[in-house]
RNA sequence: UGGGGCGUGGCCAAGCGGUAAGGCGCGGGACUUUGGAUCCCGUAUUCGGGGGUUCGAAUCCUCCCGCCCCAACCA
């Protein structure tokens, strides 16, 4: 696996791992778990969460599994194991043979529950699951027992056994621990460990017509595969109580829960409920729309796995609550890509150019270096005519201050081909808007040489006949606002109305012509872009932005112009 | 009003009693056949606030303030 450039930073989960490996705990072995639960899809916060997982254990020699919190079968499918599954591989981690399932344990998990009754740790209760809350009472108010609390060993072993045969409806009756109904950390009421859900397990299929809750389930998942340190976000804090609770009753192998802050990007969100919605609202095309923070659209959108990695380790670990700007992951994205995609020239938006003085029917081939900043690149030759097709952005009639490009009477260099001035326009009569820029060109500045002249500008270009044609997405912030999640009510409105563009007709230089699904290239001058895995056929190339180039004349632009 | 956390520059984040790392962003400059890349320089006299301990505090104590999470038979 490539390793990041970016130095391991120091982080508080680091250091607590060190410390318990030099003091040997847990015979100084390292053993984590990214546990998802297979309800959807993966998001770049998860991302963050795999890293920590998988790189905690990489780091200090140890392993990290992959297993499947899948105790509710009525969110979870094998749709999304797989999905999970070829992401984790394809963000570039490895859980070898460590491919596990909670469900894989639902006998065991039986056979301590029973072990629990059997101590008077835990009951069958015949509670609905409305009063149950009601028992359960307040943030500020203890709860009150229930009348079933202290039912005999016997009963409840009995009623155990009969849940589990299916003899109960839904809701009728759970297991639950016997902590304390008065605690503080509302965890310790009580809490349920099985509920009856006569639903077919995507594994199990009908086997189980009762099944573990997450706190149930989770420590002793850890505990029978013996990791050491297990890593969550923060809203697990308040669990770890019970988690430790089970695993002290039980007595056997106890990690260690760690919890850390989940990542917050800006101009997108990372609830799954909204999501969900995004997708089946159809405002974007699904979960691997490339707008989408998943990394299904990352991917799609032309994400490097390095560059997420780098973004992971840059954003660090700590408890505190963050929102990170999404600038961040844009940088990650664009130095990666900056180092290995071969240039290109593309034209978005084409406005026609014709060199006058060039001869009529004639042509010829300048040769273009495919990567400045690897010259083990090569090169490659581009043909080059009289007709050529120009971005309409780099010719301004009348160029505003500080303006480099084509305009009238000036001098601009073609990329990598000659040096061009401006002789003219010519008009739609109807509009009055520019359809042809006229140009000469200097014979003896082949290649771009400017020959001692100043040429502030370098303009790309695109032989109008070999021209190939495809359609270029652009892509924008998901958000216009970094926080959507302040508008709760109508969190829809804060949706980029412009954050995606599709852009039809583009010339691309014929090299492209061939370009292989989800390669990704830089159109010089403009952004790195990558063939649509999905719609992108040889005969209707697709292109998708994944990020643009740092734009100082926009900025220019846009402080001269505030309004605009 | 209960319990658990967290507060270091615009955004992340080091710092662990010895006098504020780094990254992103932003501003300026150099260089440039991508207004890209690269390279320089600048960007917290101060760590939520007040007291206290100490020769010395972002780091220790204390009080206060603010923010986040928890009342699914979800994870």
């Amino acid at each position: 696996m490539i390793q990041p450039e970016t130095p391991r930073a120091a982080n508080f989960i680091r250091q607590m791992v060190a410390e318990d490996v030099k003091n040997g705990r847990f015979g100084g072995h390292v053993v984590t778990r990214f546990p998802p639960e297979p309800n959807g899809y993966l998001h770049i916060g998860h991302a963050k969460a795999i890293c920590v997982d998988f790189g905690i254990a990489q780091e200090f020699g140890g392993r990290c599994h992959l297993r499947f919190d899948d105790t509710n079968p009525t969110k979870e499918s094998t749709e999304y194991v797989e999905s999970i599954m070829d992401t984790v591989r394809w963000l570039g981690f490895d859980w070898g043979p460590h491919l596990y399932y909670a469900s894989d344990y639902f006998e065991q998990l039986y056979r301590w529950a029973v072990e629990l009754i059997k101590a008077g740790k835990a009951y069958v209760d015949d509670l609905t699951p409305e009063q149950t809350r009601e028992y359960r009472g307040t943030l500020t108010e203890p709860g009150r027992e229930s009348p079933y609390r202290n039912r005999p060993v016997e009963e409840s072993l009995d009623l155990f056994a009969r849940m589990r045969t299916g003899e109960f409806e839904e809701g009728t009756r759970t297991l639950r621990a016997k902590i304390d109904m008065a605690s503080g950390n509302l965890n310790l009421r009580d809490p349920v460990m099985y509920r009856i859900r006569k639903a077919a397990h995507h594994r199990t299929g009908d086997a189980w017509c009762i099944y573990p809750i997450y706190d149930w389930a989770h420590g002793q998942s850890d505990s029978i595969e013996g990791v050491t340190h297990s890593i969550c976000t923060l809203e697990y804090e308040d669990h770890r109580p019970l988690y430790d609770w089970y695993l002290d009753q039980l007595g056997v192998h106890h990690s260690q829960q760690i919890e850390f802050a989940r990542l917050n990007l800006s101009h997108t969100g990372m609830s799954e409920r909204k999501l969900l919605e995004l997708v089946e609202g159809g405002l974007v095309s699904g979960w691997d729309d490339p707008r989408m923070p998943t990394l299904a659209g990352l991917r799609r959108r032309g994400y490097t796995p390095e560059s997420i990695r780098d973004f992971a380790e840059r954003i660090g670990v700590a408890k505190a609550d963050n929102l990170v700007d999404i600038a961040l992951l844009e940088h990650c994205i664009r130095e990666d890509l900056n180092r290995r995609a071969p240039r290109v020239m593309a034209v978005l938006r084409p406005l026609k150019l014709v060199i006058e003085n060039y001869p009529t029917g004639q042509g010829e081939e300048v040769e273009a270096v495919n990567n400045p900043e690897d010259p083990a690149m090569g090169t490659r030759r581009v043909p080059f005519a009289r007709e050529l097709w120009i971005e309409q952005d780099d010719f301004r009639e009348t160029p505003p201050p500080k303006y480099f490009r084509l305009s009238p009477g000036v001098e601009v260099r073609l990329r990598y081909a000659y040096i061009i001035k401006c002789t003219g326009v010519v008009k739609d009569p109807q509009t009055g808007e520019v359809t042809e820029v006229r140009c000469a060109y200097d014979p003896a500045s082949r290649g771009g040489d400017a020959r001692g002249r100043k040429v502030k500008g370098t303009i790309h270009w695109v032989s109008a006949a070999h021209a190939v044609e495809a359609e270029v997405r652009l892509y924008d912030h998901l958000f216009a606002k970094p926080k959507p999640d302040e508008e709760e009510e109508d969190w829809k409105a804060a949706l980029n109305p412009t954050s995606l563009q599709v852009l039809t007709g583009c010339k691309l230089e014929p090299s492209l012509a061939g370009a292989a699904p989800a390669s990704r290239h830089q159109f010089e001058r403009q952004g790195y872009f990558c063939v649509d895995s999905v719609v992108s056929a040889p005969a209707r190339l697709v292109f998708n932005r994944t990020v643009g180039l740092r734009d100082t004349w926009a900025k220019i632009e846009k402080t001269a112009t505030p309004s605009g």
